[in-house]
DNA sequence: CATATTTATGAATTTAATTCATTGGTTTTT
DNA sequence: AAAAACCAATGAATTAAATTCATAAATATG
């Protein structure tokens, strides 16, 4: 018999391409989804996925199954709004304090969105930069923040978001340009374009330049826009999530290379007290964050 | 985490208003349904169900979840008819022979429904009346038959359809009205008028008067109308199902008595061949069946 | 051609749902 | 007013089923 669990498996295939990242995406294995998706087969008789290559393809009636499935778990986000409107938990604050900078990007439209759906929860972003991000949590200046630190600390959370690749960002007629993946050596006389953080929040210089000795100039700027205008013409290189600049690779106004032979990955965690964890905006929060994550970015990977 | 199984659980509750019938319903224990209940509270950390008193009520919250349920449920309906098409599963036949007359009350609205969504399955009526309709089913003359037998037999399956009271139908002025209960004794005057079957064929004779040796006059009419009519007129008394008559009753055109203190019961199944019972469209018509049957016809209760 | 990666599968395990047996409330009956 | 009948809730036992583990098969990747 069909149950929610087969859609949102069929969601997540549809998500991220395959079994195994799928089975990240809903917290299982990928056995788990393999055995799931055979009975689902079994059960209307026809097959949902068809193996294409290392990846998987949906076949028709997997594409019907993953239509229903978007649209019966918008109605149950929905309805679970309601229930909290309803159960009187549909108030609080949202402060969100940002550790990385280029999630503006995906952040903004997102807060519109939330907005809508809680007009009675207070929306902030926390400004500046902090030292200790989860301090901020236990201090209440913050109730979520988004970053890459996940290690276990009592009373809070890690809410895991998603991996994504930190590409080095080169203008289009650098010299370096012809290889196709950049080492720590390649940085020793470039300059650093990076945001104005200290150096042990720039993951590149964190665990790729300071263990290899290396130290570059740098550089700093606020906003995305104004590194890629440093880096396109020619004052430097800088270091920046794929999907963050994929736009601008698209058009050629800059070029993009690998970091290392399995290139730089950095996970993307959302961090709360573990009592802000189970209010019902912060979960909806939380679940289409990473909802317009993976349907927007490209090249993320799903985390744990 | 919500599945599926809820939502089943939650249209039942709606639509049976207790636990224990609703439990029936989806074939599973009182117990697992309370335990399920209490599992989905204690997850929204809001209550679903009050007692009330008897039976049960709906919270707001549970009117919430009904109405997702509704739309939820109806969607994945459509959409096993959609890969029943993908898979070509969508044609043949369904020619249904009824024992029950008064059931062509419901069944036609539910037909022309079905026509709808299964513009490729031949839907038929067989008419005229059979002695052994199983029987009908193995010579490939019917493909459901919807009656009361539901005896065990090798490649026969009989989905439960539901339960519903006979009462005796008397003109308003018959002098038995004062009685709040009729008993085999006060049939042995009358004359009853039924649907022209043989005396095996019908429950109050089978179940009630033979068994007490009472063998009143008879005299029989092809349609309800008709027969209510002559019962309205005082040419005698007949019984029938509590829903096919409501209206009736209703209006005081007619009215209705329980017959012995217990009532007369009788159990509906839809039967089908063992391979006729897996197509979609036969699980799609007995799934709609089902729902607009306890939508609609009032005191009938599952069956199973 | 060896290696990485990805999916499929059978058996073992763990988890979770369901049933069983019983209790505590309500209503109805006598 | 007591008894009977009915309904829902609960804890423990049971059963069922989903998931993981370990491994094989298949397909790129270098």
């Amino acid at each position: 018999m069909l149950e929610l669990r087969h859609l949102r498996t069929l969601a997540a295939l549809h998500e991220t391409g395959s079994v195994s990242r799928a089975a990240k995406r809903v917290h299982l294995t990928q056995s788990a989804l393999s055995h799931q998706i055979k009975s689902l087969q079994s059960h209307y008789g026809l097959s949902v996925i068809q193996r294409r290559g290392q990846s998987i393809e949906l076949t028709d009636a997997g594409k019907h199954l993953v239509s229903l499935a978007e649209k019966v778990l918008q109605e149950i986000q929905a309805t679970e709004r309601d229930l909290a409107k309803v159960s009187q938990q549909a108030s609080g604050s949202l402060r969100i304090a940002l550790e990385c900078h280029t999630c503006f990007d995906w952040l903004m439209p997102l807060m519109d969105e939330f907005r809508l759906h809680w007009p009675d929860v207070e929306l902030d972003l926390v400004s500046g930069f902090h030292s200790d991000p989860v301090k901020l949590l236990e201090e209440g200046g913050a109730d979520v923040v988004i970053g890459s630190e996940h290690k276990r600390q009592r009373d809070i959370i890690h809410h895991p978001l998603f991996r994504f690749e930190i590409l080095a960002v080169l203008a289009p007629e650098d010299p370096l340009r012809t290889k196709r993946i950049l080492h720590a050596a390649d940085f020793a006389d470039t300059t650093l374009i990076t945001y104005p953080v200290p150096e042990d929040r720039i993951d590149l210089i964190l665990n790729v330049l300071k263990p290899a000795g290396i130290h570059p100039q740098r550089r700093t700027a606020e906003l995305t826009v104004a590194i890629l205008q440093l880096v396109a013409s020619r004052r430097g290189v800088a270091a920046l999530p794929s999907w963050g600049i994929k736009n601008y690779v698209d058009h050629d106004y800059v070029i993009a290379r690998r970091i290392g032979s399995n290139g730089l990955w950095s996970d993307l965690y959302a961090s709360t007290l573990k009592e802000t964890a189970s209010r019902p905006y912060l979960r909806d929060f939380l679940t289409t964050a990473r909802n317009t994550c993976f349907a927007t970015l490209d090249g993320i990977v799903p985390l744990e």
